[in-house]
DNA sequence: GTCTATACGACGATAGAC
DNA sequence: GTCTATCGTCGTATAGAC
């Protein structure tokens, strides 16, 4: 079964990840809980970054999925943009390693063409919704930096307990930044300049 | 001069994360940049976590300076809560090393009474202000939720580098924040209920 | 492809002299 | 209060046998 430890590397590095998250990740602790040789891992990855490197493009693609579907889903742009920041706040809270590594992908963009597609793909989707709301690039651009901005924010927030405690469910916190959302939205108006 | 290590051994520590950020803080580089041996800051601060936690104090406690001063200085519920929204972007973006060091205060504040005081003040100041917009305290704290939240995950974008080329100053960001916290304070509307 | 063995460095923390 | 000296632990990474 040749290659067969490397894909399973990947598999328990993610479960690694998962847990301690990124910045505790070591090396040591995958070979441990592979169950080989602490050099073993060095014959399929070049170093820690390059391991490192494949999650952060595993978790830009598990969200790129997450979110072009909970967009699709949705019908019209409001709520499609709506679906996509509860859909953050849903990944945050199901994959919190995964959604810590996300914020690593911008520095390390360059060494993978796979980051730029799956990144593009999230944007593209993005884009193409708040279309509706405005037509000019570079404040739509804005809109859409305002409304994952919040979303992300808000994520954490709920991520580090600072929901109170009789409103601290994943459906609440969902229910909040849904509210933030529209608010952002609503304050944009709709551009007249579309046509249905 | 007793005592005169300990708080320059907080100064440095200061600078140190600010330099490199909390998590790859170390005792060993503290001890360096003091120019003392590896063992002096251990007669002042028990362990590792001890120093760090005096600086989440610290950071909290400069961060209740800013955002009280700069609702004082703005008049009316809105412009203060603005105002707040802004002085976190401006903080993250003066202060990356204490700003990440704030999300660990959740984490520690049973050690600390400063701790809880700081975070306590910059609360209540901002349910002063949130009271014009809603009286029901359950309420008002979900919106400031949305509030701080949104703040947070701009000024995060901003850190990251997420903000186009053209527009990525610190008073860009303040602007988006600003739009952004104006369109949620508006979506909840006046509390009526409250005279004047 | 995987192993054992190892070099090397960094860090946290302590013991005991002064 | 500060030093020197030191220990133990852990991590990254490589060399060479199988």
């Amino acid at each position: 079964m040749p290659g067969g430890l490397k894909s399973r590397l990947q598999q328990i590095a993610l479960e690694l990840v998962r847990e301690v998250g990124p910045r505790a990740f070591t090396m040591a602790e995958l070979s441990r809980r592979a169950g080989v040789s602490a050099a073993a891992p060095y014959k399929h990855f070049a170093d820690k970054d390059e391991v490192v490197l494949s999650l952060v493009v595993r978790s830009v693609r598990a969200q790129r999925d997450r979110y072009v579907r909970a967009m699709a889903s949705a019908t019209g742009p409001e709520e499609k943009l709506v679906a996509f920041a509860k859909a953050v706040v849903r990944f945050s809270y199901e994959e919190p390693g995964l959604f810590e590594l996300t914020l690593m992908a911008g520095r390390s963009k360059d060494r993978s063409p796979d980051l730029v597609r799956y990144t593009g793909e999230i944007r593209a989707a993005l884009t193409d919704a708040a279309r509706y709301y405005i037509a000019n690039d570079a404040r739509r651009y804005d809109l859409l930096m305002r409304l994952a901005g919040a979303a992300h924010g808000i994520a954490i927030f709920h991520e580090e307990g600072l929901f109170p405690e009789d409103r601290a469910s994943v459906e609440d916190a969902e229910g909040q930044v849904a509210v933030a959302a529209r608010a952002i939205l609503a304050a944009v108006g709709v551009d007249s300049s579309i046509e249905t």
